[in-house]
DNA sequence: CAAATTCAGTCAATCGTTTGACTAAATTGA
DNA sequence: TCAATTTAGTCAAACGATTGACTGAATTTG
């Protein structure tokens, strides 16, 4: 039961395998009559011919594979977008996805580029599933380029798209900015990752130029960026600074757990305090009430821009390629922030509970 | 900047291509001399030599490849699991994996299957991210095994690696029958997945076997299974039927939902009503306050089981292969199930809110 | 010492596809 | 009518790895 090849093709048409594979590929200029070069066509497709790409790309001397590594990538929420759209992207473009999951190490990472290469891989492409530093070994393949991650000991050498977390962060921090807030927290992760150098200097800059009170103070940082993290710094801040008026979260399950822990004190969102979160991981920030208004990073878009990038490098279309692409992040406004209780309660969109709640602490 | 090839370790030696590849193959039984064989081997390590699989398997008429056909798999958290343990398995057994992303149809199917066979995939792996019906074209690839997924118009024809949604989710209304629960109700999806009907079966069969009141009017079916369904379905539960002790949730959005509803209703987790999830979405059953007792699906034991059974197949080790294989879920306890509030509040792990919300109910 | 065996390798065909070089017949042009 | 061109194809080498068949020399055996 195996495939058809061009001899088969050209067996059953009786022309030789040189002018199936010229009509086949449309290259047969002014060399076939129309009556034969019908005929092959139909043959091989009464066949299913497939050309075998393994044959084709030995005599063409490339493939139209890609090699995608992915950091840990494939067991978060987010990951699978990046990996679907580079799946889509490269497809569009009839190239293909060899998929290899490495730790991050330079070891790790090395023996899968040997595995690749033994693949004829023409590009690779390296994700992460969170906006991390990368650890790449001393030789790496031509055509690489990073997604979600930065390799710093090759700063500028791959092309790299990664989210841009100052700016992307900045839309939330503008939001509670504008609303009128002035006491603003922020948990964040005590790690510093790229996401979290990013975020930090965002919320800096975004109390300077709003005059939010002493910031510096009101960054609580935690060891885990979980729900349970979130509560226990949620409860501590407001333990400590009893008229904060907004909490940014690093993320999500930080924000879930500020939630939790701004009911269980009895205090309305966003009535009495605004919160605001970062990833728009659906399951949290749509599923809490009220929904959480976050961030939403376009894990979709780089996946595609990585891919197209590469793909360009690939075929030496750009001599030039951009080396860093950030890519904005897209606010998503539910209605977890409102005005902030002191300034104009009436205006804010609290309920009536939420009001009644807001005397009880009085 | 091209690989070298074993010509180019034959030239650097001085020997015949035939030597090279018979000594690097390990095949060099007694052709070679021990000091060739090294100089071979030097050389060979020295040009950083890795075999060319398109070659290799050119002439050996069989790769070492296989396409994984996702349905819309990457983009859910349960998802990369799945892909993540088949991409290691298959890679421990020296296979790789060639990604595809498809509709669940098929046209998308049948398309995906032709590129695969270009690729001369030796085996195809179908993954789905829940547990649904896959639609198969009429003609399929030899060699193709389903993951979480089935084909109800091929029954039998395909190995097929479910969940077993019947028993695991047995495990969580077990744990609400033995406590002594009599008054459960369930909030399940209106649609009939497979994982619905198992899971709707479990509750009935439970139903019968602990004596539950009234079980079947107390199954609430919703057109979504996210967190806004749930607390709709709570709120509409608790109304109809306040003597309710125990909600068992066909999901855990569905019981972050529920965990709303309650909490808005003053009722206590678990003092006045335990609740059970499923699917162990770490973010919102490990987020949750108290954390959701709930079921994790064994998404990696699946995808490491497919790819096992796919391997086996194709090298026809294994003659008569399991047809369906029903993979068990786990029971994760965590805080919210407690002895139902009627028969014994004493023995429970309420807390002092918790009780006194209860008394106010009353 | 001759024959048989072992040792240490080489040769050459093959997998399926591509493509520049070639050819034989048909057609055109002068 | 004969050379030049066009049409309609075929030939054969190549890509890199594999492997059964082969060979020439060295060693063992009787």
């Amino acid at each position: 039961m195996k495939h058809a090849t061009l001899a088969d093709v050209a067996k059953a048409t009786g022309v030789s395998v040189s002018l199936v594979s010229l009509v086949l590929s449309g290259k047969a200029a002014k060399r076939c009559s129309p009556a034969v070069e019908a005929k092959i066509k139909k043959a091989a497709k009464d066949l299913g011919y497939r050309a075998n790409r393994l044959a084709r790309s030995l005599k063409e001397q490339q493939t139209r594979t890609l090699g995608m590594l992915s950091i840990e990538v494939a067991t978060t929420p987010y990951a699978g977008q990046l990996l679907s759209a580079a799946q889509k992207t490269a497809r569009s473009h009839d190239y293909e996805l060899l998929f290899v999951e490495v730790e991050n190490n330079a070891k790790s990472i090395e023996e899968a580029f040997g595995l690749l290469a033994e693949h004829q891989v023409v590009g690779t492409l390296i994700a992460a599933y969170f906006h991390s530093e990368v650890k790449l070994p001393k030789t790496t393949p031509k055509n690489l380029v990073l997604a979600n991650c930065i390799s710093n000991a090759n700063k500028g050498k791959y092309p790299t798209i990664i989210p841009a977390e100052y700016s992307s962060f900045m839309q939330s921090l503008k939001l509670l900015g504008i609303a009128g807030h002035k006491n603003v927290g922020l948990i964040i992760d005590e790690v510093e990752w790229p996401a979290v150098e990013g975020r930090t200097k965002a919320f800096i800059d975004a109390a300077q130029n709003f005059g939010w009170i002493r910031a510096n103070e009101r960054i609580y940082k935690c060891a885990n960026t979980n729900a349970e993290s979130g509560y226990r710094a949620t409860l501590e801040m407001m333990l400590r600074d009893p008229e904060i008026t907004a909490i940014a979260c690093y993320n999500d399950p930080l924000a879930m757990g500020t939630y939790q822990a701004l009911k269980e004190l009895k205090i309305g969102i966003p009535a009495q305090v605004s919160v605001v979160g970062f990833d728009d991981l659906e399951l949290i920030s749509g599923g809490l009430r009220p929904g959480l208004t976050t961030v939403r990073l376009p894990h979709y878009q780089m996946g595609r821009e990585a891919v197209e990038q590469l793909i360009r490098i690939c075929e030496e279309k750009d001599e030039i390629p951009m080396n860093v692409v950030e890519i904005q992040g897209e606010l998503v406004v539910r209605d977890s922030v409102s005005v902030p209780r002191n300034t104009s309660a009436s205006n804010s969109s609290s309920t009536d509970s939420a009001l009644s709640n807001q005397e009880e602490e009085k």
